[in-house]
Parts: C-alpha cells; structure tokens; sequence
DNA sequence: ACATCCGTTTCTCTCGATAATAATGCAATA
DNA sequence: TATTGCATTATTATCGAGAGAAACGGATGT
C-alpha cells in the first residue's frame, strides 16, 4: 500500500507550499525576486539567467519572466535588448540622486500630512515613536542593525506622512524608498555611534505632533542626509566583464 | 511574374514592420497597449482578454502578457486573480489623488531646479516659452486641442525642471504626469474660453528666469489646480457588469 | 418562487519546445 | 602575430497547446 495521503499532487509541485489559493505564479515568483535583490540576496549587476532562476524558484520561465518584466518596471531589473535581464547595478552618484527624489517626496508628504493630520494620525505617530525609542535604544547597545529596527524605522516615517492625502504621493514615496533601502543594505555605516538616532526621531515626532512644518521637514532632510552622507556605497565590483560595451 | 521585392520573410510578419532590429516584441506591444490607453483608444475599465489582444496587436501571448504585467506595475492596467487584466478605471477621488501628487513633485522639482539651473538650463526655459506662447495663441484661435500643443505644454512645463538634478525625481514627475494626461484626454474641458493659458504660461517663466522661488512654486500650483478644476471626469460608465463584486 | 448545487463552458495561466539572436572559439590569411 | 571571417555554442524570445480556475446556466429541492 502506498503512503496515501490527503494531500492532492498540487502538494507536491515544489513551489506550491507558498502559494494561496488564488495567488498567481507570477506573483510569487515577483515577490520573490524582489525581496532577495533588495535584500542582497542577488548582487548588483548579477546576470538573471531563465534558465537558473527556473530552478532556484521551481517556477516555469513564464511566470519569472514576466516578474522580471515587472522588475524592469520599477527599475530594479535591467534588460537590455535581446540579451537578458540584470540586477540594476549600485552607482554612488545614483544614490545620491535617488535620495534627493526620496527625501523631497517626503518632505512634500510631511508637509501635506502635518496640515491634513487628524486625531487618529496623531494617535499613529505616538504609537510609531514609542515603538521607535525602544529600538532606537536597542541598537544603541547592540549596534547591529537588526531587522526588527529596520521595520520600525520605516513604520516610523510612514506614520509621520500618513494623513497626506495622496495614496499616488505615498506610491512614490514607497517606491522611491525601497530602491534606498536597497543601498543602504548594501553600504557599510560609517559613524554609527556617533550618532543620536534616538534623539533625531524624537525630536521629529516632537516637532510634527506640534504642528510646527518648518521644523518636522528641516529635521527630516537632516535625518535623511546624515545617513546618506554616512553610507559608504560598495563601488560595482566587476566579477566578470569589467566593461561590457 | 510575381510581385518579388527585396523583402525579406521577416517584412512579411505581421507586425513586424514597427520592429526595430533589436527590439522584443514585449516593448514593441508594450509601448501600443499603453499609447492606446493613454490616448483613451482603450477605453477605462475594458476587459483585456489575451486572445483579442493577440489579434489586434498581431503578437503572440507571451509577449502581450509580459507588456500587461508592466503596464501593472504602473498602474495602468489592473490584473485580479485569476480573472485577467483591465484598463484601469478613471475615478473622480482618484484623479484628486493623482493631482496632488502630480503638484507636489512638479514643485519640488520647480525649486530645486530654480536654485541650481545654470545658463544652459535658462536658455531652455526661453526656448520652451517661445514655443508655448505661440501655441497658446494658436489654441486661442481654434480652441481645438492639438497635440502640438500638448506637446509643448508638456515640454515647457519639462524645461522648467529640468536642472533639478534628480533623475528620478523626473521619472516619477514623469509617471505621475501620463497618468494625468489620461484624464485629460478623456474629460470635457469646462471654461476652456476663460482662461488666459498664455498669460499663465508667461507668468511662470517669468518668475522662474528671475529665479523667485516662491512666486514660481504659487504660479504653477494655482495653474495646475485650475485645470483639475476645470476638468469634468467622466465617472465610469458602466458597460457590463455594473457592480461586480 | 427562490436558493443551491453541479455540470458545462470560457478564459486565464503555465509549461515544454522551437526559432531567432548574440557570444564564443577556431582557423585561415595577411 | 594580429585580424578577419566563419562555424559552433549558449541563451534569449516566442509560440502553441494543455492544465487549471472562475463564470455561466440549467436542474433540483425546499
């Protein structure tokens, strides 16, 4: 007799175990892709080959590519005419690009949020500092950067620019946002002590909870140049190819 | 004799002569579908079934599925489950939201522009008003919309913020500004006679080649604002299926 | 009459295979 | 020895067909 079980062969297809019920393979295969090159997981520059990525997710090469189509979209995945898809290199002068579109788009947000906030937003950004300050002194004793300090420190932002009004502005700003985080995964912190990461969100939070919008979006745009100024971005190591024309 | 040319097999594929030498069909259906949802030639809320598309567009269905998960990324197309893709609707709340966005960005690039546009940049600014104005004439006359002038409207208003350093502050500046451009293509233009276009126009490029930050910032935004207002969206009619859960 | 269940149909999604394109290595020639 | 041209190889892009899911409609029971 065989080891019967109730599980049906849909089961036993190997990229099966994480998908919903009406979840697409192309949607696991995006998430999927999206969250291992941000995270690093697939270097800058990296070749995405079909063929390789077919096996790593035991996904057709259907669904993968249109999730590299979709990459491409949010520029996070390069493709050059007839010759594939890469992961977008890292580029300092990029960096410094992007974080100037990042903070202006939240500057503008904040602004926008701290005129429109009502009760329930301040009740968030209350409940986001508290939240913060614990991991904010956390890390000041461990000085690893945990990923629980990682979701806080986002979830701190986003509340502070929740109540702006333009779902499109906090589309931007999200977008814009994670392409940041991906550098600074990538990037050595310099200075870390010396920082007070504490002190700067509580005085944010101060300055947003009273209304004050000059001080909430100077303190901000100096929040957001302090770490990109104290971010060392890893210079595109060539492995291979050093200058592909 | 037949009628033998020099054309190769490849000239006879159907849709093949828009086909650059190294271009993927994907771009080339992606760029249609998305021209012909923009220009309003598909229509808001229509279903996109793969095997229709592939006979209009003459593409196979990898390729057009590939182009709608791009045009998903961005929003202009929605895909549900397992029930296909739809061109986005257009909704009144939306377009507000959209707007504001819009503005946003546009201002934030505006100033930044002002404050580090050098003598190229002016000379643009110049140009791009000389071409406008005598559009907003033209537009005056015949009150018929070309495209040339949205073209310049568009490339005067691109000129302004040009110098803002940010690459991706333009790109999204960009992305926000096609999904408006939807809107107003397929919305009725009320007090369309009232408005001095040209006059608006002059302003702004006045106030940013004297570099006044704030006049330009106050100028572009009333501008913006004023065509929202101006505009009456259709609400979306509903064909088939008026409320599908 | 109305709701529910089940079979049918339509459409989407996914896969494997093929055709087209670019990269690679080798040989032949100057 | 360097270079050009050609054949080979590897990888991408595309297609057509099949598996799967949702929508549709008729029949049955309350």
């Amino acid at each position: 007799m065989v080891n019967a079980s109730s599980q049906t062969k849909d089961d036993l297809q190997p990229a099966a175990h994480l998908r919903d019920g009406s979840e697409t393979l192309t949607q696991v295969a995006y998430r999927a892709i999206r969250s291992d090159i941000i995270r690093g997981v697939r270097p800058p520059g990296e070749r995405l080959r079909i063929e390789k990525l077919k096996q790593i997710y035991e996904i057709g090469p259907t669904p993968i590519r249109e999730a590299l189509q979709k990459l491409n979209a949010e520029q996070l995945v390069l493709s050059e005419g007839n010759r594939g898809f890469t992961v977008a290199p890292l580029d300092p002068n990029e960096f410094r690009d992007l974080n100037i579109a990042r903070t202006e788009v939240e500057i503008a947000a904040l602004r926008l949020s701290i005129a429109k906030g009502d009760g329930a937003w301040e009740a968030g950004v209350v409940a986001a500092s508290y939240t913060m300050k614990k991991q904010d002194d956390l890390l000041a004793r461990d000085a690893t950067v945990a990923d629980s300090w990682e979701r806080a420190n986002a979830a701190f932002h986003t509340a502070m620019v929740d109540a702006c009004g333009s779902r499109w502005l906090l589309h931007s700003r999200d977008t814009l946002q994670d392409l940041c985080e991906r550098y600074r995964r990538a990037s050595v912190h310099r200075n870390r002590g010396e920082r007070d990461l504490a002190g700067e969100h509580a005085a944010i939070a101060e300055a947003v909870l009273a209304r004050d919008v000059a001080a909430a979006c100077d303190l901000t745009r100096r929040h957001f140049e302090l770490t990109a100024t104290n971010l060392d971005v890893a210079m595109p190591a060539p492995r291979k190819a050093p200058a592909r024309r």
